[in-house]
DNA sequence: CAAAGCATGTAATCGGTTACATGATTGT
DNA sequence: ACAATCATGTAACCGATTACATGCTTTG
């Protein structure tokens, strides 16, 4: 399922611009896809050309012109047929974790500075899923949709919240076990290898 | 962080073949980030051309030959400096979700069999956790991980097994409201545009 | 007065996925 | 007998991010 078709899901729900798709998802699913103008603009445009959605030019004044997309029959066609065949993937790209798994190779300040950083993006996300819930009016998806965000990121806010102590003095042990004099880690020779794995 | 400073935090937890580095990350973070041998190889190629890796050829009886990497010095330079620089990023993309988001649209046999296969998913990521504690030998950073994994699946499990059955008899009214006649919604015209956003 | 919001688009680049190609061995 | 594991690689394609380009209005 590629953005095309989010885009002619979310005209689903009333003509939109692509600025406004962009705002609607950003607020619906912002921490579960994301999307920027440079993937929708595109889009759209294609979209167009394929008869799946129609264009109206609409002049303003004191704000620049806009386009209003709105989703044609052949269009609502196609998203079904995406909506019936799509595998329901859900992939996770966390550079964040990956320098985690890392943790014993960074000096204490800065693992302490990813965990307190990622725990405010946390904050962040779940303060837009509470505010788009209040200002949207409710419908079953939407509630699904922003509980199963919620249940996750605040999963892992809570743990971050109770481990995030425990792991830095996990840490500064295990490095000062490792590096008992003055030399810094990184100027030791390689390890042998091991299949301790 | 590109999949070559990835590998290159992997080697220092030993020598590794391209294959062993998939094989460590897979079971280490699978649902945390993906890379598939198309990136892996490639990446190995560029590392050792730039000095950060070193290759040995090594010949196996009944077995395929294999390529031993091992960081170098220089190699352990980078990592630090990726390590020590790169913000921790945490994207995710789900196609479930934007799927979920369009469940008013969809038959309800079909949003069940989604909710239920990314529980399954849910639950063999799950398993891969534990079997990769049990058998790696435990460190900080590695419980961490696996802990931060587990909350946040178990999260969405458990919201997922509290909501189905009422998401779907949700879903049921809602069609049963807008298509009270035998008429498939989908041959209804578009909708007026709306501000109810 | 500066920043944020409204509004659209293009071009270059980068990186990842997929498919292809090969082939012996071990476990079910 | 068939699937899975071990083991490496290339090439084409696709899609996304980023930077660039523009410019007025509203809000703080």
């Amino acid at each position: 399922m590629d953005i095309r078709c989010i885009c002619l899901g979310v005209l689903t729900l009333g003509d939109k611009t692509g600025y406004e798709i962009k705002k609607h998802f950003e607020r619906a699913f912002k921490h579960f896809f994301v999307a920027g103008f440079g993937s929708i603009y595109p889009a759209l445009s294609e979209l167009t050309g394929d008869g799946l959605v129609t264009c109206t030019d609409v002049a303003q004044d004191k704000r620049p012109h806009k386009k209003v997309y709105r989703i044609t029959p052949k269009g609502r066609e196609r998203l079904m047929d995406a909506l019936l065949n799509t595998p329901p993937r859900h992939k996770v790209r966390s550079e964040f974790v990956v320098l985690l798994y890392f943790a014993h190779l960074l000096p204490p300040e800065r693992l302490a500075e990813l965990l307190d950083e990622r725990a405010r993006d946390i904050e962040e996300s779940l303060r837009t899923i509470d505010h788009f819930e209040q200002q949207a009016h409710p419908s079953p998806s939407r509630e699904m949709v922003a509980g199963l965000g919620r249940a996750a990121l605040k999963a892992q806010l809570d743990f971050i919240g109770e481990r995030r102590d425990w792991l830095l003095s996990e840490i500064g042990d295990y490095q000062r076990i490792r590096t008992p004099s003055r030399l810094p880690a990184q100027d030791k020779q390689p390890e042998a290898p091991s299949r301790a794995d």
